[in-house]
DNA sequence: TATATTTGTGTATTATAATAAACAAAATAT
DNA sequence: ATATTTTGTTTATTATAATACACAAATATA
């Protein structure tokens, strides 16, 4: 597979989702840092795609109510992985 | 809502998500350390729960083919974002 | 255009995740 | 039951994420 997803890929991708969710509330990275107790330099480098803590994302995507949906996706991949023996 | 989910609680689902796809591939802690490049105790504490960065998480995830599913999902969030004021 | 705000980047320091090694406790296998 | 493997936990060290500045560049606002 040529064209298969990598890590860092993903960590762009996260960077690009945080930005755009910061920007649909209006919030600067300074407002976003200052709301969840993080530094603006984090959110900053979080947003371009550098190496983070999963405290850090996992802050982010609470603020943004995306930890229900999150926990949901780790459920189905647990559900997923009971079922795939029953076929 | 009293039943809100938390940070702690998705890093303690994730843990137990890493442990039983871990055992379903019949790997040991340093099994899957060796493989993914990270030591046996990140692993361990991973799986308890506990703080790691989001490389390790996401080449534990890369290494049980969950890369896909997670681009898959972030995808799904800015589509959604994208399409809430058409309703 | 000028002003204000936001973002990108640099340096130094602090906090903490990751590593390495050893050992005991649990769980598995023989 | 004994041996082997795996896991949990400790201590010390290293690597690096997070912080706190400052300042320039880029965007947005008046």
């Amino acid at each position: 597979m040529i064209n298969s997803i990598t890590v860092k890929d993903v960590k762009l991708k996260l960077g690009v989702l945080c930005k755009s969710k910061r920007q649909s509330y209006d919030m600067s990275q300074e407002d976003l840092g200052e709301a969840i107790g993080l530094s603006r330099y984090t959110i900053q480098k979080f947003e371009n795609g550098k190496n983070a803590t999963l405290d850090t994302v996992l802050k982010i995507a609470n603020h943004f109510d995306l930890l229900k949906p999150l926990k949901k996706g780790i459920d189905k991949i647990i559900e997923d992985e009971n079922n795939i023996s029953l076929y």
